[in-house]
DNA sequence: AGCTAATCGAGACGGTACGTCGCGTCTTGAC
DNA sequence: GTCAAGACGCGACGTACCGTCTCGATTAGCT
């Protein structure tokens, strides 16, 4: 036990709030220590006590949203399995979480370091889930390909998501699980 | 003929120059009004003049360079063309025009009229450039086909660019290419 | 003429006054440049654009107050003066310009650079008032020796204030100025 | 018997030795009770335990300092005697313990009850000493005679030491002593 | 040549937020 | 009950950019 008055973690979790909330409704440029002290009622010195600066307190109360991520269901086809973590990733992109996964990107292309703590962090999950998918099928995989074929999954998602010139709707990634599976199929020949 | 004294050109140069010196010597953060106009000579005042806001000037001085993009060979085969294509831009987004990519998209995130203006102005040459490559060999893809195919070939590299901060070398574009070709293939037979 | 936008004098004075009021209002305190930008409508940064900080504000607003000073009256009598001199200083230091000497003093003593300041631009002009008088009266003093009477004269004058604030009344002025004419005559006979 | 855990004594000592040292060392403007609390390694609490607040701190730790006052000789002469007593309180002022009276009236001028306080642990001790230097040879003063008298000893050396920053020398002193004498004789042939 | 009008540099200005500091209070577990 | 440790609300500090504004000084085309 560490000596000194015990931090409250009520606080944490109304700063977290109270950094969502205002993204979502008064957009991410409304996210200020200054307002997220206001709106709870937690002094800035608190906050600066526990996240060394806006980003790190913008990153922790994102990931902690963002990290609702669908499971990987095993269905015993690997299109199937695909198809369906696909769907339910886009579902939750098009949710809330969309947003604050772009707020988070806003970030991290500012601040390399801070793009390196979110995908370790963060986004690192949704990489192994997919990867323990395709690897249920897939045992003999080197991790150059595993990486590609999560790549190849996850990165017309990120694209549509981030650049947005189209809906993340079922269709999408209906061919994405596809494309993937064939993909997975053809390196699997090849290899042997 | 617009009376009084006429702006001087030289100074819209001079300003995209210095953002984007500022990006690569200092980082994101460092691309500031004040900073560009200290850096230059140029008053502030002159600035917003030609430029409604910091995001303005930061579009138009990186578009440029982000412009710059790889003719699209005609070699006969699709996955050639593609292969070299998505060389050719891995090879440009591995030089500054990556670093200059990532700093419209951190703009972009912040601001959905801008995004769009940038994708207007900017990303959809690239996009274009790919489905004409497609085009030249499948003729009879639907929009969304089209808008399919171009999201599975730049997506990934995308991907790659701006979230996982991973290398675009040969062998992943190359590996890309044969990909995107084998699914437009797929797309073919299933449509005839 | 200096170049670029003029500074708005208006706010000078503003800032000043308000400073001013701040302190006879709600003690020394309350002065603080948050509080003044707040109550003048002037933006902090402007405030620190005049001022390099807190204490040039208070010392530039309080010299302006304080700088209203007797005019040395010129009766023929040494005494006479000196008695009139020392009572319009005692009214002047009852009164509010009392409390910020006082708050200058506060000040001073914990910054020596500001004390240097305070005297240079303000409390000199005290002592050469008092000099003067003298010097009408007894032309051939050394520096040293006119030193010493300003002090005689000055010193119990400014420990009440400051120290003992103990009544800086008619009757101790009287006496005080009785005893600076006595030792001004004195020195004068032990130097011919 | 206060029931449990004792104080440790050797606190309060700590605490006002950190405190003269961070004076003397970096100061006025460096006595804080968060930084003798670090300094000391004494918890801030501890610390607010024992005084009531920062003032309170200071005024104990610099009045032992400040509270050694020269004996009042007895030769006979007043002005020997007046001349001894402010040469030794000279040498004193101009050591640390002028510094620290310093502080203490800095202190003194932002809160009345705090000077109130430290005129009568403090400063009263060196004004009765002259008093009864004064009382030996003049019996039949007034205490209004006696205080005039005091201020015009002590008025002049604390204006030099607060307010001018000159120096106390022998040469002032003895003027001044010399000054006091005279004023006492002259005050005595008045009332008789 | 003189007038008109937009340009330029400089920099003041109101705002909003930043991250820091010190105050005096409170809350732990250990002694 | 005291202690070290340190969380906490509070209020101010001085700084950084934002985008707007107001100056005097250029610098053209139009009369």
């Amino acid at each position: 036990m560490s000596i000194g008055r015990p931090r409250n973690n009520a606080h944490s979790d109304a700063a977290k709030e109270a950094a969502l909330q205002l993204l979502t409704e008064h957009g991410y440029a409304a996210i200020s220590m200054e307002a997220v002290a206001q709106h709870t009622g937690i002094a800035k010195q608190t906050l600066y006590r526990r996240w060394k600066n806006k980003r790190d307190l913008i990153l922790d109360a994102f990931v902690d949203d963002a990290n609702r991520m669908p499971p990987a269901a095993d269905t015993g086809s690997l299109e199937e399995d695909l198809r369906l973590y696909l769907r339910q990733t886009a579902t939750l992109l098009n949710s809330n979480c969309g947003v604050t996964n772009r707020a988070l990107m806003a970030e991290g292309l500012q601040d390399s370091d801070f793009l390196k703590e979110l995908r370790e962090r963060h986004l690192i999950k949704r990489r192994t889930r997919l990867r323990d998918i395709i690897r249920r099928k897939h045992t003999h995989f080197t991790e150059e390909q595993e990486t590609f074929l999560v790549d190849l999954a996850l990165g017309p998602v990120w694209y549509r998501l981030l650049v947005q010139n189209a809906p993340l709707n079922d269709a999408f990634t209906d061919a994405l699980a596809h494309q993937v599976t064939r993909a997975a199929r053809e390196l699997e020949t090849q290899t042997s």
